[in-house]
DNA sequence: CCAATTTATTGTCATATGTCAATAAATAGT
DNA sequence: ACTATTTATTGACATATGACAATAAATTGG
């Protein structure tokens, strides 16, 4: 693995600006945060953080897209979100039996910032904003779960897929045509369901004008109907 | 609704004592804890906590047994967790949308503890150490969660009913030989099955000599044997 | 103690979804 | 540019599981 110098951060001001779970610290506070920090570069497919490690570090995605899922069974996999830039995670682990409980790697060409637990629970421990912001982080994991498992135990392929495409159009690209970085392999561990199935309902969904294919890229023709299959599960 | 005075809670040092995140409070932080908190007595079948209303209380629960569950699509249900005496709740909304993500219903004839946020909230911003253990608290509720995530999704029913049998007897009635408290239909919303299926794997069970059931009462015969199922899915 | 209601059991049947296999298309490596 | 590998598509088939229905058993309320 290389670290190509010109793409090392050069501060980390950067990220502290764009991770909106810094902006409550003071320069200070920031120092200790900074003092252990480093920057990873990895190539697409490589892995960040591997579920079952342990756990010795935050991690910010500075660059570049990554997968963050669960390890299940027959090594079958649950992606539970598309990492973007200025992403923290690091997962309940690191307050609990200090191990990883999910994996994440890379979709494209990314770098990431590797942040030592010890720094910050340093700050928990002095700034308590800053860990009520903690709190408030994992509230929203944890409700966004909650919505996941009702979306992966009680809807059939059709919903649990528009949820995915709803996901990807409004959370992870923001807009309703977008390149499609991942694989029908990915789309299947995003919503619970073979690649074959999920290439089939995409091509349902494709006939019946909801959406559009074109090679990798995909356009959301009819959210509305997206929604309306969503909620009929 | 009735608030025999008899059951009624004469101080909160017993319900302090029994939840240990309160163990790390002070006097007078215990003081501002216990300042508006008020008890209420439920009958069996009757809600604590309702998914969607306003989260303007933590709850404890001082007496009986509740099941915390999510209200899904066609009035479907998933059972995330059998509640005991001295277990707190309230969920993710408290430090997110100020909603309940869950409801709360009680099994038997139970008591819960009211405590306003805003005072677990004014502790946990003037107390680190409590803080942290809030975060402690909603980090091990998600790390359990990715595990019923996997068992839900990647299982067939088998080694669903397997784990919600070694669930129960492990960690709710912490026993071999428990009375079941719960329906087949509650057995269900806890493994994501029909009742007819609960019926069905547990009358299996039963045939195979892993379990016994008598009545109201199971007994686990082969823990190992249900380790194996929980583990081959 | 009896009627009314809820809960449990059991069987039949329909279907959503996975598995396997064969081919096609796309991507990557030399 | 060409082969090798990965990814996508499509079809045929098997099966886990839900839906429905009919009793049976248990519980509750008077």
């Amino acid at each position: 693995m290389e670290y190509p110098k010109s793409q090392v951060c050069k501060s980390c001001d950067n990220c502290n600006e764009k991770s909106k779970a810094f902006s409550v610290l003071s320069e200070d506070e920031l120092r200790i945060l900074n003092k252990d920090r480093f920057e990873v570069v990895f190539e697409p497919g490589q892995m960040v953080m591997k579920q079952g490690a342990p756990a010795t570090h935050f991690v910010s995605l500075t660059q570049g897209m990554a997968k963050l899922y669960l390890e299940g069974f027959d090594k079958k996999k649950i992606i539970l979100e598309i990492l973007k830039p200025w992403k923290l995670f690091g997962g309940p682990g690191i307050f609990t039996d200090m191990r990883y409980h999910y994996s994440v790697s890379t979709i494209s060409e990314s770098a990431a910032c590797f942040i030592p637990v010890e720094n910050v629970k340093q700050l928990i421990r002095s700034n308590p904003t800053f860990a009520e912001t903690m709190i408030v982080h994992s509230s929203m994991n944890g409700s966004r779960n909650f919505e996941r498992l009702l979306s992966l135990t009680q809807k059939q392929m059709p919903g649990r897929l528009a949820d995915v495409l709803l996901y990807l159009s409004q959370d992870v690209h923001l807009s309703m045509r977008f390149n499609l970085s991942i694989t029908r392999q990915e789309i299947g561990e995003l919503s619970n369901m073979t690649k074959e199935s999920a290439t089939r309902i995409l091509k349902d969904f494709e006939n019946e004008g909801i959406i559009r294919i074109d090679g990798k890229e995909i356009e959301v023709l009819r959210i509305d109907t997206l929604r309306e299959i969503s909620i009929r599960g």
